[in-house]
DNA sequence: GCCAACGATGGAAGCCCTTCCAAAGCGGAA
DNA sequence: TTCCGCTTTGGAAGGGCTTCCATCGTTGGC
């Protein structure tokens, strides 16, 4: 059927070992023996078999992503950088998203049991408990991009750094009364996202009003949504000319359901209250929505 | 190491074969030897090995699916019916993002060679000639998504249709100044959406002014991108109180660009143009758009 | 009561590689 | 010349599974 070593083998007069010495790189294989068969391969346009591979060499080159489709696109940014590293290694990914975090668990197990894949990338996601435990256990390494566990490498971006130099942003732009519109405070991300906040404030002597920093209580994604920021910022329309000027948002998904909510108010962004989100998700720029610019493709590709 | 279907019939009291059977939904294994096999597997915590079988049975459970990962966010909504019908069929999705079409030709090459994959699903760019060729000899099925070529099976919206509905929305609406806002008539999409306007206008009685479709030569993913829209929609602001009342964009891509220009000219949507889109990515309803919604999530699923 | 046919089972062979060990060939040191 | 050690090579074993063929009871039909 399929073209394998012994075809090649046969045909250059040389060994399956030779052969396969050849497409490893083993240094001791002589030059011609290996640019004889390296002719061959090229002839009969032979590939090896990734599975004979992977079989007997016990790993995979391909590693699993697991990404929450249900929100932003954040991911898809992250995974050029994640994709193009691979490419480099040679290995292959395996995408696998969820819609729902509850699916994580379940997806988990499928996917690592039996050395599937060589290693897993965690999305932006709460990593389960219980899964957390199987993993140790797993020789299976996991690393955490845009989300937090002690006990893994993780791997996010500066987040009280990043709501720091937002703030400071807004106060330079001369803006004092300055809002926040937070996730559900129980994700690390938000906060440090609001901890950064505070800490640009303090510094230029301005106090945040408490009624100008709304958080979500919505277990769901951690509040990480569209429709959080939508209600968040309907919230804050409610205290009509008692508004802050700006608001710090902590997502820019959250912005774009934020903004939603002002323009149904028929208010404008950023002449009647300035928004500035976080992530840098590629449709930011059409919205006139300002951002944080996550490294995102340079996490991808560290990760 | 790990447990193999030889540890499995040992404690089992049975053969690999019967092992494998049960594994397999094999009909012809007694019930009572079936449970005991599964209670022992169960026991050792066994899964069978993806590669092992794959090499065994000559498949690999597990799709390749290439998708542009610098246009719109069209195809992360199919990859989640792509995803859950391949859940359903224990499959697993390599995801292959090529950032410029250039890329395809080599990806594909890389990936297919050797029953790397069942079967390859490639989403919304031309198929390049080459590969073409290449992939009638293979013997991995390819499935097109969201692009068309005369020699593969493929799948994608009825463009026609749904430009006329489109226009003929617009026309509901009171709109008698139309314009179309396309993109590279190269492409067969982009031809068809505009066939869909040209007869939903005819079948009204209304002459598109030439000047009203406007269209790319952008090569660059047939001119599908933000930056076309912004383009072409300052070309119609140019027209100054000439400009039709009403613009349906091939696109949501380029809608959003097209929103952009009309913002920075300090014109609202729908109020001064309505914009009628089409793919319904996830933002349009964010946005004030309207736009012809693509079923994409059974798009995916079928494919 | 005997034979054919059928259901259930065991296990060898094969899928395509990598890796290890043995062996061949060779040059230089003793 | 002999021996040693190095480079280069061949190929068996092994990785975990599927599948086919052979085997062994059983049972129904006569």
């Amino acid at each position: 059927m399929s073209v394998t070593i012994y075809d090649i083998a046969r045909e250059a007069n040389v060994g399956i070992g030779t052969v396969s010495r050849v497409f490893n790189n083993h240094p001791s294989v002589s030059d011609e023996t290996r640019s004889r068969v390296l002719q061959v391969a090229k002839r009969l346009d032979y590939h090896p078999h990734p599975y004979a591979r992977g079989l007997a060499r016990k790993r995979t080159n391909s590693i699993l992503a697991v990404v929450p489709f249900f929100t932003s696109f954040f991911f898809v940014e992250v995974l050029q950088g994640v994709q193009a590293k691979l490419a480099e290694l040679d290995c292959d990914m395996i995408l696998y998203g969820v819609n729902h975090p509850d699916q994580v668990g379940a997806s988990l197990r499928r996917n690592s049991a039996r050395n599937r894949v060589d290693g897993i990338l965690f999305f932006s996601m709460k990593l389960p408990p219980e899964s957390a435990e199987q993993y140790q256990s797993l020789k299976t390494p996991l690393v955490l991009v845009d989300t937090y566990h002690p006990d893994f490498d993780s791997l996010s971006v500066e987040n009280i750094q990043g709501a720091y130099a937002a703030t400071k942003h807004l106060i330079s732009l001369g803006h004092r009364n300055i809002g926040m519109l937070n996730a559900n405070l129980e994700s690390v991300p938000a906060r440090e996202r609001l901890q950064g906040f505070q800490m640009a404030m303090k510094e230029s002597d301005l106090t945040p009003n408490p009624r100008f920093v709304k958080r979500s209580a919505s277990p769901h994604l951690d509040g990480f949504t569209r429709e959080v920021g939508y209600e968040l910022m309907k919230e804050f329309l409610q205290l009509g000319s008692d508004m802050p000027s700006a608001i710090v948002v902590a997502s820019d998904i959250q912005a774009v359901g934020a903004l939603a909510a002002l323009q149904e108010a028929g208010l404008r962004c950023p002449e009647d209250v300035a928004l500035i989100g976080f992530d840098d998700i590629i449709i930011a720029g059409s919205l006139g929505l300002s951002t944080m610019r996550q490294p995102m493709y340079e996490m991808g590709s560290l990760a």
